[in-house]
DNA sequence: GCCACGATGTTGTCGTTGACAACTCTGTTG
DNA sequence: CAACAGAGTTGTCAACGACAACATCGTGGC
């Protein structure tokens, strides 16, 4: 498994760093991060048990590269549902209702990893590098809970507090699934409910 | 640390599980699930590196029987949130309040268990104990969502469907505060706008 | 042209861990 | 009081993460 294109065997393997990561991640995949192991990962890609040691100085840090990019195409994720951005012509419901999609499908179809991210961006003394990536990543939600604001369809307020408010829904949709407590089947009906709940209760008071 | 209670050291120990059981409980308070080690804890407890396999066979089996007991204890803890039940005179959105204060309460006391607890529940082969334990814990929530609904409080709908929706919120927010997404100062003020707002968001349409 | 050096991989080793086997201690039961 | 079963012990193995010392490659300065 994972046989990289089977060149010859040089020393250097050219992208050894790349190889490694794109390994680990299909192996947070299908067996998970426990599963995951320095030397397994370095056997897999056809190099000695130390060579990974030059790209990544301990476990650690392969973890945390392998969040950054998760947070990086979770931030790519988020803002392809949200679109056009202020700009969008949808209606606010459906607009929060693509962004929690976008969400709620990266969490599912990378559920390991993002666990392992967010245990790995808060955990004292990650890189700035991943607590930026973590940053970055939910620019989307702030942004359409503030124009939610601006077009009066949600309540006035710090948008931090009201965006944290109304994303923990969301958040915790994802992972009541990955913890098992949903069913992926039963997502396409419950999660436009929670939605629109969500959207009720954070509407201005008539 | 965690010299247990310095009897001479007979050779059988007496209640060598539990004493297993509340170490492992604060090992993985103090440092987390990483740090935690069979052989380490049968060195804090004072028995050799073997001992703890007569109670669990393997290293999954401690961490099951942590993960029942943290459920255990998150039962309790909510059933005392939820108070005097259905004849609780409290009016709904004050007993839903106490209920995520019991639930958001017990994450922040015990981060790094709940994550546990859920991480192994719904593992394919969890014991049958662990399951029905993770079960009951919630037995609450669905009881307090089912009375708001016959008096009127919250829309109609199978039960089970209107909990998930409105629970997901007040999980996402314990989860994001165990994720440092949340800080747990901006807990007293948060919590209340988020069980309000779901409060809002769950009222049948007028 | 070439060679010296730095980046990249390799082999070898250490301490720790989880799992297992074989042995020993102990107190209860018949 | 002897046999037995439950509870703990020592010993061992393979895998892992970390580290050190060594090997190989390719590139830039001369």
């Amino acid at each position: 498994m994972a046989t990289s294109t089977e060149t010859p065997r040089r020393y250097h393997h050219g992208d050894l760093r790349t190889a490694l990561l794109r390994r680990a991640e299909d192996v947070l995949a299908e067996d998970g991060a426990d599963a995951l192991s320095l030397r397994g990962i370095a056997r897999d890609v056809g190099v000695s048990h130390a060579a990974p040691r030059r790209h990544f100085p301990d476990k650690q840090a392969l973890l945390d590269a392998l969040a950054e990019e998760g947070f990086r195409r979770l931030g790519r994720a988020l803002d392809d549902g949200a679109a056009g951005g202020d700009a969008d012509p949808r209606p606010f419901v459906d607009r929060l209702v693509a962004l929690a999609e976008a969400y709620v499908g990266f969490a599912v179809r990378h559920a390991a990893l993002l666990e392992l991210m967010f245990t790995n961006k808060y955990r004292p003394g990650a890189s700035p590098a991943l607590v930026d990536a973590g940053r970055r990543a939910f620019e989307a939600p702030f942004a359409l809970m503030a124009a939610g604001q601006s077009a009066g369809d949600v309540v006035a307020g710090d948008v931090e507090r009201v965006t944290t408010a109304g994303w923990a829904g969301v958040h915790g949709l994802a992972a009541m699934v990955n913890a098992g407590l949903v069913d992926v089947e039963a997502l396409p009906e419950l999660l436009p409910e929670v939605v629109e709940r969500l959207v009720l209760g954070l509407r201005p008071r008539a």
